[in-house]
DNA sequence: TATAGAATTGACGTAAACGTAAAGGGCGCC
DNA sequence: GGCGCCCTTTACGTTTACGTCAATTCTATA
């Protein structure tokens, strides 16, 4: 649990607004805490998803950058792509009603819904396929330690 | 339906036993037969899946062909890799059993399978998510234009 | 015989989401 | 004052199943 407590480092000598006192975690604690890698952290930041400040050099997750990254999570486990996830969350304005960020991600969401709906019914084809070959397969097996049993009887 | 009817080409001189009769295909017939495409049919080919017989260097697939690429085409549909298609079939052997090709194919199937229930297990979570979060943004919308249609009455 | 329509090989390109070095800077601590 | 740990950037590698030229050759047909 190293925040940055006490002073800044030295190398925080321009005036950063670091809002004494806010939770700001570095990329290690930011992956454990989220369950991601460095890398993916990097990554994200690499196509716009994620902005941290710096510290010099070191990455500054404040509490927002965590909310996003919570928005790509979801987005990535119910099949966004990052691409996706970045359209929708470039769109919101803290300013505004964002209500065309929300159609927009009503929108995409419908059709990754369609999409994901389309996935289970290959899925559940794919599994019907399967278990009947398998089924087949087994009754050749059988078909062919059988008659050694009934020899054996 | 063009079928190598008459005479063998001129490049057919060297003695391969033609089957007179067999219903050899060239690739571009293949591809349509099948749906898939010519640079698919050679890429099988060149994973070592496929293999043709050649009349100079036109391809010919025989029924033989045909029945593996149905296999092939079967596994992707159920979701094997084609490593694992190969792998399933490399093991046939026209003269034995086939105990063993049968008992891995089920033993891999076995595994597929449970690949399979556990995605479907994931998409639908992925779409229950989803539709929770469709349902929330279509409230936020609601509430976004409800007060307009309560002023206009 | 000219020309269009197949076929060939070879090789680079694509997509997505990172993994994996390589090489180094900086910091706290005993 | 050296160790270990965390962090940095750069950049190539991975996976899978093909797509997409490019340059050429072969074949059938008018």
């Amino acid at each position: 649990m190293k925040l940055i407590s006490a002073g800044e480092t030295a190398a925080n000598t321009n005036n950063i607004p670091v809002e004494a006192g806010e939770d700001l975690a570095r990329i290690g604690e930011m992956a454990k805490k989220y369950g991601v890698t460095l890398r993916t952290l990097r990554f994200y930041e690499d196509k716009g998803l994620l902005n941290p400040q710096r510290d010099g050099s070191t990455r500054l997750y404040t509490r927002r950058d965590k909310a996003r990254l919570k928005l790509i999570l979801l987005g990535r486990k119910v099949g966004f792509s990052l691409r996706d996830v970045k359209q929708m969350m470039d769109l919101y304005d803290p300013t505004g009603s964002n209500t065309k960020q929300l159609r927009l991600a009503l929108d995409k969401s419908e059709k990754q819904l369609a999409r994901l709906q389309k996935q289970r019914a290959l899925i559940d084809d794919a599994i019907n396929e399967l278990s009947g070959s398998m089924t087949a397969v087994r009754q050749m097996l059988a078909e062919r330690t059988t008659p050694q049993a009934s020899v054996a009887s």
